[in-house]
DNA sequence: TCCTTTCTATAGCGATCGATACAGAAACCA
DNA sequence: TGGTTTCTGTATCGATCGCTATAGAAAGGA
């Protein structure tokens, strides 16, 4: 029973998530979002809120389409092993794709930010660290298997695989390829502990 | 014959560095440097130009300083493996350290950038590219005196200790300790060619 | 066709950005 | 002691920041 919106918000989310993903949070202007929606500043605030909310909404549908493959990958994989080279494979082709900006989001959108967004800083470190934390369950269920050592630090396990992954984010940032990541990937993977399926212990 | 400067610019400088480590480049403003440094802006201008030039000199006191122990270690060391471990151990000492804010600001301080400072983006990823060499061109020593199997991707061990480097930077921002560190170059170690010291090829 | 409602566009809010004009203060030379 | 020079502090520049008041335009119900 009134005027309807002239957008496809869905697709105009889709657009700011590519502009906070290539600069980040605090470097992305309400301009430029604006300029690259294709819509005026009144019509972001009555669609998304303000810039925080706007930005917590990009984050969530981040996680939900280009950032799902961890998830998935964790939780589809029949070992831990498994899991985590499948999530190093598939970061090394998803942060180096020409579809849309390199790098995670997660990790690199909000690493320079002034004192009014700290929170947004810790929003995403308290994703990063639920990451870690899912990457080691997955290790502590190989522990539970006995597919790796009895006694193996898990938790310095996912701490590296972790480093790992947000290395690779910063080198496809800076201009590495699908294949240089892979590399990365099949080195980190080389230092999985030795196990039973290996035919130790 | 005039009136001298009546702040010590070296420690202004250090006190800029530190404020720039913290929260990066862009994030950083002259009402905050200037507050950390007890000094108003014209003197800041008058000592160091502008900030893009402050930041630069930032820079390069830091590669004098607190990032020194990289270019140290890869001189220093007999082989290419013992730099490079020297190197991993000595980050995460110097990442994860009290004394001033954590992690690099080679690798941290301008992820952040809108098009106002795209150049300063490109001159610290010309240092973490620089840096990236300087790693190869000791794993290729190592080649060449057969410390390795003949074939070995050098290049991509280069890339992988980068990227290895730049997540303890990464874990140290977001509260990782020195032990979490070093089990993190530890485990990157583990990755290392099997060569002729241990006893194969 | 008119009324209500919600969108859109223009224009501009106060605050802060990086950077400076200006005048007073301090140090050296004559 | 006066003159020259350079620093320092105040106060502010134009531009941009995130955000919004206001008015006109569009869509549905009566």
């Amino acid at each position: 029973m009134a005027r309807q919106r002239a957008f496809d918000r869905d697709v105009a989310l889709e657009t700011a998530l590519r502009t906070f993903w290539r600069h980040g949070y605090e470097a992305t202007s309400i301009a430029e979002l604006t300029a690259a929606m294709g819509i005026r500043p009144p019509s972001l605030y009555a669609a998304f809120g303000d810039k925080r909310r706007l930005f917590e909404e990009v984050v969530g549908r981040y996680q939900q389409t280009h950032g799902a493959f961890t998830t998935r990958a964790l939780t589809e994989e029949p070992t831990g092993r498994q899991a985590i080279e499948r999530v190093l494979r598939e970061a090394a082709a998803e942060y180096t794709s020409e579809e849309h900006p390199r790098g995670c989001l997660i990790i690199s959108a909000a690493v320079n930010c002034g004192p009014a967004s700290a929170e947004v800083e810790e929003l995403l470190r308290g994703f990063r660290e639920e990451a870690k934390a899912a990457l080691k369950r997955r290790i502590d269920d190989d522990a539970a298997a006995g597919l790796i050592p009895a006694g193996t630090d898990t938790a310095g396990l996912a701490t590296f695989y972790a480093a790992v992954i947000q290395g690779m984010s910063t080198q496809a940032r800076d201009g590495a390829g699908h294949a240089d990541l892979l590399r990365i990937a099949a080195l980190a993977m080389s230092a999985w502990p030795v196990g039973r399926r290996e035919g130790v212990g």
